[in-house]
RNA sequence: GUGAUUGUAGCUCAGUUGGUUAGAGCGUCUGGUUGUGGUCCAGAAAGUCGCGGGUUCGAAUCCCGUCUUUCACCCCA
């Protein structure tokens, strides 16, 4: 079978029948949930100048450094989004004061290059919303709901909720000071990465997956703890008004998330049916400067591949929303196959789901095939039928059979 | 980028220390006498064993390369 030439490329896949059902499930509902929160729906292209990610996201971050996929077709360097945030804020920005308070969903492909692995593809899907606007801890709270009624549509159970926050700008620097100095008496006993991170990304030890770093970490203070007293407050305020709203998440001042526009409250929803990518969803508030204006905004994306290995862990399936019900044409002779092709554009017109065989096979391969495309009822018209002007209608579940006019089904149908 | 791992019919997999026409289950198709499915029975079609080299009298089985799968690190959704 699969010779070189009908593989699709490492870590990207094509999406069919039945679990294509599933996706499109995703995407119903999330339009539905995120209509309920009045966003608007927005789609921006897949390619942008590569200086949008490189000023939204950061240089430094390695989804900018390393992972996208860019190139120079002309004047400008152009790059495939990795994420939805950029060319959103890209778009809004563009709108002068409306783009200040907008609230806007997308639904769409990433790409990224990277060694695919558990649930993460060079090009995957994501669903996410942005919504803008000073900071407010009452719009972060309400984006955490929003994130969380859209899993509840999905029908996913079993998640958590982590909340921390990174603080002002200006907290940056005693953050960096304050948790180099409490792990400097402990550097010999970090692993190799954490000796490194410490001077490059010190936030980046406090989520290391090692265990002798944890444990060190545990010992030492958090990073919240060198912020101001007003970012503490902040992340308070949003706290208290999710307990409000009865939305149970966990504090986790470990929470680390490594894009450089985070400000204030950021967060992650993790499944444990993921593997060591147990992250499905992550947000959080942020400030991108694109022009001489920065944008303030909150907004999260939950990964598609992610959230439907969490779905498949719940036992929900594609083959769950596979399309079903309807009719199925059988057709005996030539004259029945032609005027039931007539019979389907008029049932089809109507948005009945209806099929048929069109090469003439046996009345016993039509009923096989009928059976298994899940129609509810079969209609078979044969030499006798076309002659009355009639058609034996076969109830698929029960078994049973009747005659009726032609026309009366054409109507009650 | 680092370290592992996978690749045999549409799907899930067997294939013994390299040896004649590569197997099974599921699925598909066709039948089981006049126009009836989901069960049962019978039969059939379907693979240049990921791709390219090499070793050998002989390779799906050994070696090298390459693509791909899966997983971990890294990073992230």
């Amino acid at each position: 079978m699969a010779s070189n030439e009908f593989q699709s490329l490492q870590g990207m896949s094509d999406i069919q029948a039945p679990e294509i059902y599933l996706w499109r499930m995703m995407e119903e509902r999330a339009r539905s949930v995120f209509n309920s929160y009045s966003y608007e729906e927005l789609r921006t292209p897949v390619l942008e100048k590569l200086s949008v990610f490189q000023r939204s996201l950061g240089d430094t971050t390695d989804v900018v450094k390393k992972e996208m996929y860019s190139f120079k077709p002309s004047k400008h360097e152009l790059a495939m989004r990795p994420e939805g945030t950029a060319g959103t804020i890209r778009h809004l920005a563009g709108r002068g004061e409306e783009g200040l308070n907008a609230r806007v969903f997308y639904i769409g492909p990433m790409f990224r290059y990277e060694r695919p692995q558990a649930g993460r593809k060079r090009q995957f899907h994501q669903v996410g919303v942005e919504a803008t606007g000073e900071p407010n801890p009452l719009a972060d709270a309400e984006a955490i709901a929003l994130q969380k009624s859209l899993l509840d549509a999905w029908g996913l159970t079993g998640s958590k909720i982590q909340v921390s926050t990174r603080g002002e700008p200006s907290d940056r620097k005693p953050v960096a000071d304050g948790l180099r100095a409490a792990l400097q008496p402990h550097l010999n006993d970090l692993c190799e990465d954490c000796q490194r991170r410490i001077d490059e990304n010190v936030l980046r030890v406090i989520d290391c997956k090692n265990e002798s770093c944890q444990k060190i970490v545990d010992q030492i203070p958090s990073a919240i703890e060198f912020m101001s007293d007003a970012s503490r407050a902040y992340l308070d305020q949003v706290i208290q008004a999710l307990e409000n709203m009865g939305i149970d998440v966990t504090v986790n001042p470990k929470l680390i998330r490594g894009l450089d526009y985070y400000v204030h409250t950021v967060w992650e929803i993790s499944h444990s049916a993921l593997g060591a990518q147990d992250a499905l969803a992550g947000g959080g508030r942020y400030e991108i400067a694109l022009g001489k204006k920065a944008i303030p905004g909150v907004g999260f994306a939950v990964g598609f591949e992610r959230a439907i290995m969490a779905l498949e862990a719940c036992g929900i399936t594609g083959g769950k929303f596979a399309p079903e019900g309807g009719l199925w044409l059988v057709s005996l002779g030539d004259a029945a196959l032609a005027e039931n092709m007539k019979l389907a554009a008029q049932l089809r017109a109507k948005g009945i789901r209806c099929g048929m065989e069109l090469a003439n096979k046996s009345m016993k391969a039509q009923m096989r095939k009928a059976n298994r495309s899940g129609a509810a009822k079969v209609i078979i018209r044969g030499d006798d039928e076309i002659e009355k002007g009639i058609v034996t209608v076969k109830d698929m579940a029960e078994g049973s059979q009747e005659e009726l006019n032609l026309e009366d089904l054409i109507r009650d149908a």
